[in-house]
DNA sequence: CGTGAAAGTAAGTAACTACTTGCATTCAGA
DNA sequence: TCTGAATGCAAGTAGTTACTTACTTTCACG
């Protein structure tokens, strides 16, 4: 491995366990087994070495796909919810850092909700359009919800243990089995939909 | 206001805008109006003083409380989760600093998730109880969701705002609709219930 | 008016940080 | 064997940071 990319995995790993002021340019250099020198020489200055530090990352985010055509739904969304689950897990750390330093310095940002949200509305809205999932239902709350777990999982069940009762594991089925009890989805031996759209929680829904 | 009231107020602004290593005691000093030998004489250490100002923080929060016998579930809950929720995204910048900084400095873990994780699950225990939600829903999970929706609207609303498609004092209620739904909580005209208990993903969610 | 505690002022210390400079070493390729 | 690029090494610069010391000012209260 090349001394740029051997910097920059440390990097990496400085910056998830100090965020950007604790990452000393000593300490990268260290951890890399580089004479300190040789990062300034490569990328020109810190500032400089976490840009292409984050854009690196941001390059090799693997995005799972949603079918076009929905088949099993659980099995389906669990799928996609575990890769993303995974990556995020693997990524916390420098996700709970740039996050926590976005007053300071916002070109951090995460931009990695953004596609998997609208993919999962999508998905959902095909589900509904083939008569699978109730009409009726807040998709774009539900579908935040389960984003939002899905990002809570992945930057806390570390720290708060007590807050995610389900093995690892087995977090991504029982996500899916909620949030497609929660849009009504149906059909394939799924989900059992609603007793009747027509009631008090659908009028409600219509009127906010 | 007294001195030391007055750089607790300061350290936490600071602290919000530029984190632990970012806010320096200079900083502080003049935020807070006073001389900066005066914090040290008053607190000893910055690291007593941040102490100090968690401490603080922690005492002022204040826990609503959800109701022993559940009357109307909706409101009581929505009513609880915009208290929770209002409260969050006050300190959200806060929040997002100490859990980044958790590695380096886990003393500012944030506590406030173990409580209101418990307080719902036994609310909705009573629902179940009473007859009003779903036996076979999956209620840890439906909570653990929900707890985490409302984390990440409070410190991810900001930064995602097309992560949170309704506006913020609108999703409280939806949050709570969801959750209900995904709970099968019925009675008082709320929500109705699923259309038969004994199916496939009562007997999915059985298994895990 | 006198006192004492709280606060301000000025200056300094030792450690650290990003970054630079000048020179020596290594080593693949012509 | 020569060359040149990549890297290491030692030392230094200028700025910042937490924290200290010694002294002065302010001001409520007896």
């Amino acid at each position: 491995m090349d001394t740029r990319e051997r910097i920059l995995q440390a990097a990496a790993r400085v910056y998830a366990q100090h965020g950007f002021r604790g990452a000393t340019t000593r300490l990268i250099a260290i951890e890399a087994g580089v004479n300190e020198v040789s990062l300034f020489r490569t990328f020109g200055s810190k500032a400089a070495l976490f840009e292409a530090m984050m854009q690196s990352h941001a390059s090799s985010l693997p995005v799972p796909e949603l079918a076009d055509i929905p088949g099993d739904a659980h099995s389906e969304i669990t799928a996609w919810c575990a890769a993303l689950l995974a990556h995020m897990r693997q990524w916390r750390s420098i996700i709970r850092k740039s996050f926590g330093e976005l007053e300071e310095r916002p070109e951090a940002a995460v931009v990695m909700c953004e596609g998997p949200n609208c993919a999962a509305a999508a998905y959902v809205a095909r589900l509904q359009a083939a008569g699978r999932a109730d009409e009726t239902a807040d998709v774009a709350t539900a579908v935040s919800m389960f984003m939002s777990s899905m990002f809570g999982d992945a930057i806390s069940r570390d720290v708060l243990p007590h807050a995610f009762p389900q093995p690892e594991e087995a977090a991504p089925a029982k996500y899916v089995n909620v949030f497609l009890r929660a849009v009504g989805a149906f059909g394939a031996g799924d989900v059992v939909p609603l007793r009747t759209a027509d009631t008090a929680d659908a009028r409600r829904a219509a009127a906010q």
